[in-house]
DNA sequence: CATGCTTAACGTATTTTATACGCTAAGTTT
DNA sequence: AAACTTAGCGTATAAAATACGTTAAGCATG
């Protein structure tokens, strides 16, 4: 209508944080933050995905949208989990006026929704993260990050070391096919601690939604590991009403 | 500094879903929303305690303002559960004027950050309450209610029946003294089922941190029961790193 | 081609926790 | 005093979590 309001709303954004397994490391993936004119910034840093939403825009649209965006994927395990608003969010002088020059307007206060998205890294991603300036990280070891992006990729962190402690979260984050010890692994690397394996497989292994393949591990220098895969349609015939609870 | 300018941004809220338990009845508070001319409106309709925010305001010192308002109390239990930002979802006409008459803007589309708290029903606080039009209903009979405000009540009922099976919500929803048959009842109401007493005791009594009073009940008309109370830093102290994870 | 190396995979014994349900106790009401 | 109601304890069984010993199947090496 008015051509000079942009077609964003300079208040509102989305943040994601687009976690991924690589077999040992649990990791994040972000954007180079690029110069003002195009060439690389000074201070190198890195940002999370993200965007000021389109003005009609729905939230979880709008963190769809980046998502396709960096990597091409559709359908990916998305989900909100905290909304970071603090007056004083965008006051770091630089990372302000590095917005202010690339949006366009003045930017008084951005209250952003941050979603955590689960992903397989593998092949068909990796092309449209390197065209994008996109690299994945080790969580335990983040680069410089604008704004409060570190802050928001903890408490991320936090949540899914939470919700996958209850929820079958993990196998967004392996492959279609994937071996006990991997399954295991990623466990241990998101909840942050050892587990048994005896055990581990037990209970793992009277879950009748994990079906074993045919399939054995090749070219491994020992006892090759069978293949399994999650049957989603088992999973949810099989969920009851959870009655645990605690004080 | 414009005096064109509110003081408070117009696509920013909060609301406030605060639970109250009366002793068998879950229970959410409600502002009723005045008419237009501060007349009772003509389609009398119930929404959620809540406010655009100002403009160099926090969101949670936003949401304890509110919550300081209308019921007097601070220092109370406040968790952000969601955002909601479709941008459809102050479309309603009726409800969007009412809007725009109250703030005195023309109002686009508002994301509101949603908390839930948690508060004990007593006479302290029933003064406040009258005072600002404000009432308790039984969560599971709700009355008509603006915007998406019963969406909202709904997610936060969620989760606060996921929350409250880990974290000991319960004692914020409880008087100081409580007995065994008042949380249990609490439980019952919240997580939707109901549980065997015997059992519950057990599982109850076991945890070092809900210890006996002196105290018994008075006038009932049968075997009075043991009060007992929560001690905070004995449940903070026997707090060990929760192993437990599934699939 | 036998030996060692590494990880997979199975089993068993023990402890802890959850579930099911019977019974007595201590008040009030009639 | 008998009936009624909820409090409160106990016991037996089933299920789940934990600890840890042992064998199996591949590859790499001399």
């Amino acid at each position: 209508m008015n051509s000079q309001k942009p077609n964003f709303n300079p208040h509102l954004s989305i943040d994601c944080v687009i976690f991924g397994f690589d077999g040992s490391r649990l990791r994040v993936l972000l954007v180079e933050r690029m110069g003002i004119n195009g060439d690389p910034a000074e201070n190198k840093k890195h940002k999370l995905p993200g965007d000021l939403i389109h003005l009609r825009e729905d939230l979880e649209g709008a963190a769809k949208r980046v998502l396709m965006e960096l990597t091409g994927l559709e359908n990916i395990f998305l989900r909100q989990f905290s909304v970071f608003g603090e007056p004083d969010r965008i006051s770091d002088g630089e990372d302000k006026h590095w917005l202010e020059e690339t949006s366009g307007v003045t930017i008084d206060r951005v209250v952003t929704t941050a979603y955590y998205s689960l992903i397989r890294i593998d092949k068909s991603n990796t092309v449209n993260e390197l065209s994008n300036n996109a690299t994945w990280h080790n969580v335990k070891k983040l680069p410089p990050l604008t704004f409060d992006h570190k802050a928001i990729i903890l408490k991320g962190l936090k949540s899914l070391r939470n919700e996958i402690r209850f929820e079958p979260l993990c196998f967004e984050l392996l492959p279609g096919k994937f071996t006990v010890r991997q399954i295991q692994t990623l466990y241990e690397v998101v909840i942050g601690h050892k587990l048994d394996n005896r055990n581990f497989r037990k209970k793992l292994l009277k879950a009748c939604y994990i079906e074993p393949l045919k399939e054995k591990q090749k070219g491994v220098a020992h006892k090759p590991a069978l293949y399994y895969r999650f049957n989603k349609k088992k999973y949810e015939e099989s969920r009851t009403d959870i009655l645990y609870y605690n004080f």
